[in-house]
DNA sequence: TTATTATTGTAACATATTGTTACAATAATA
DNA sequence: TATTATTGTAACAATATGTTACAATAATAA
């Protein structure tokens, strides 16, 4: 929701962006064997929310969402799926948004253009935890990652958002192959599984596991990784596009 | 795109309906072994789009899609996915409707709100073929099925809609089951194969697919069919849904 | 009545995929 | 040099899917 628009975008109505629409972006990244998801925290009031913002005037959705997702984490060239626009009329409470401002010390009248209802298209992106710069901003006391297992109350439907991402995520992972966007360039066999039973939250058979990415012909073998543990050294892989 | 509306509502903007926010739908029937689109035409100009609407400032988005398929199709309880919200900036190009309007003694401005940016949620609707009464209005001329192998060339980036909508009906073919929604209640196992070839666009072989199909637990069988033909005659089976 | 015909329902087998157990090959440490 | 934990993969089992084959009709023709 609002950030990096000037005083008189949050004044006016729009102000050169498309009203009643919102892109809200589920970033997911993986880390000490967790998936998290990045989340915004609100100034003064504490309230967290999913990284979202608006569609310009002449931008193209997606595009937008590239954008909130860039801001958010100083990437660019992330994976991004559409997975569904929320639109229920009662979805958007702006009983938080009210607080927010308040403390903000502005006083929102009720026709207010933040107060009107919102349809947010949703996407969810999958980032290299590792890469990711955290971006806070002027409205926004905190941009930090959370354990999807433990996720703070969010602001009006975001934890539906949420789950439903989640589901979007674990349809795509055997169709689209998209965990690799999860990991750091090279991995281990059992990092990627570990990844693969994260998302499913479910525990998957090694050599069935091993056996089946390696059949799929999209892994390469690049190297031995030294663990300092006292056993036989992992391969590392890296993921081959069709481009390289 | 616009129907159904006073003329106020066409001249004003929005009046009662979201901003730059439309729902399209491509609604799939199945008759004569062949998957068909439920397409309007224009009066006077030709020109062909996909049944579309708006959404009222109060109603749910899922809402808005579900009448404007009943609005076409005389039907309700419809089986209806949201596949994907269409946002680029190029997608909407003013010109068919000026002409539309114009044909139609509408002197439109420059800045008339239909002739502003509107990003499309898309939902694909599965109906009964022989339960449909196609309803044209004021608006349109034609409200009639057209074969998906042979479809006019449509409005903006309807045509692209369709191809999409067509990729998201395969997809949820396995998962969700929805093929039964194409069909009459009471069908021969042929018949859904035919379905089933038709969607995916290539030929089952019968023995496995007559295996599968009774394996999932999901058919009834309820009675023959004397077909006429000389041969042995096919068993009719029902879906069995959840709560029946 | 009795072949003939086209199609249906399903058994039977072949092949492919996935689930499971087992074990040799290490890399560090004791 | 033994011990330990983990890796890579072979080998077998169980399922699922692909394919061939054939008996069981329901109409028509002989």
């Amino acid at each position: 929701m609002y950030r990096e628009q000037r005083k008189e975008e949050t004044e006016t109505a729009g102000h050169g962006f498309m009203p009643g629409l919102a892109v809200d972006a589920v970033i997911f990244g993986f880390h000490d064997q967790q998936l998290k998801v990045l989340l915004m925290q609100y100034k003064k009031t504490g309230i967290f929310a999913l990284p979202g913002g608006f569609i310009r005037e002449k931008e193209n959705l997606n595009d937008a969402a590239e954008r909130v997702v860039s801001e958010r984490t100083a990437l660019k060239d992330i994976y991004l799926e559409q997975f569904y626009a929320f639109g229920d009329y009662d979805r958007y409470d702006p009983k938080p948004l009210k607080t927010i401002m308040t403390a903000n010390g502005v006083i929102p009248e009720d026709d207010h253009w933040l107060l009107q209802r919102f349809i947010s298209v949703s996407y969810y992106a999958l980032v290299d935890f590792t890469k990711v710069v955290p971006m806070p901003d002027r409205i926004f006391d905190g941009c930090a990652w959370y354990d999807l297992a433990n996720i703070p109350e969010l602001m009006q439907d975001h934890s539906l958002i949420i789950r439903k991402a989640l589901t979007a995520l674990r349809a795509d992972l055997d169709n689209k192959l998209v965990a690799f966007n999860l990991m750091p360039e090279e991995f281990t066999m059992s990092e990627l599984q570990t990844l693969y039973e994260t998302i499913l939250g479910k525990n998957l058979l090694r050599p069935a596991f091993q056996r089946k990415l390696l059949s799929l012909g999209i892994l390469e073998r690049v190297a031995k990784k030294w663990t300092g543990g006292a056993h036989k050294a992992p391969y590392l892989y890296r993921f081959i596009s069709e481009n390289n």
